[in-house]
DNA sequence: GGATAATTTGCAACTAAGTTGCACTAGAGT
DNA sequence: ACTCTAGTGCAACTTAGTTGCAAATTATCC
């Protein structure tokens, strides 16, 4: 985990950006907490490092970490904006409708077969998608 | 049409809420335009009646025709909530990233046996899902 | 048709997420 | 250590949505 936080680390300094404590802070959060964060929860963990960092501050830092690449955004179904390392896979998520918890899945169907259609029917030209699936996790059963 | 908006306002009536100006228009408008709209959406498309309603009034009714089942919320993930008729079946959206229209989709593919598979691997209790689509529609290629 | 009681509505004030401008602070290279 | 630019914090603002309360309107009963 320290080894891709030091080459996180490296790509934001080849990017032409100062390396200070609150994006060190920010890139080694994302590293130790593999799933989707809003910025409020991002703001906490700070926090709870002992980094007071404001709120303007984080959501600038995020929109730059999106622009070079390291973490991509998310616009969740519950209409909040979620950050996680863009080096992931492209996956799904269960939202737990009762504790809030989000985690990632993997489908092994494709969605691919479903854009093609839809060109063909729509004329719609699909560029992304999203799929999230809500209900109850093993804990809040 | 007009047919399916009587029935609306009877099941309103039967519900004990009372028949209001308001309550009409919103369900004509309900009956007129199948896609989703937001509330700000709602709120011109009755003024375009010539009926000034507060901001207030409209989050309230979309909150009581839910409750009723004449409509149904969606949460998008543009972080937008929007509302339509609950009466159609279901079915996944087409969001244009330029001129933000939504269209609907009814795909054949079941993404049922994909919540059996989660319920087996995660013990993810699914209840619902929101699958959408983004890119460019048809006029905006 | 008119009085009454309860529901509906509008207003103003509020919350929460996110954004912007500007002055101050602190990194990185010399 | 100095300087210049990038990064940060603050305050003020925006937008979507919510709440309490007073005023208006609906359905009902006579």
């Amino acid at each position: 985990m320290d080894r891709l936080n030091q080459k996180l680390i490296e790509k934001l300094k080849k990017s032409g950006e100062r390396i200070t404590p609150i994006r060190r802070a920010l890139i080694e959060n994302f590293c130790n907490h593999p799933k989707p964060q809003t910025p409020q929860e991002l703001l906490t963990n700070l926090e709870k490092k002992g980094l007071m960092a404001n709120k303007t501050t984080v959501y600038r830092q995020l929109e730059i970490l999106v622009q070079i690449g390291i973490i991509q955004e998310i616009n969740f179904s519950d209409r909040s904006k979620r950050y996680e390392l863009s080096s992931k896979d492209h996956h799904h998520h269960l939202v737990c409708q009762n504790c809030k918890k989000v985690e990632d899945i993997n489908l092994d169907n494709d969605l691919d077969r479903q854009e093609k259609k839809i060109w063909k029917k729509n004329h719609f030209k699909v560029l992304q998608h999203s799929l999230e699936f809500f209900g109850l996790c093993n804990r809040c059963q």
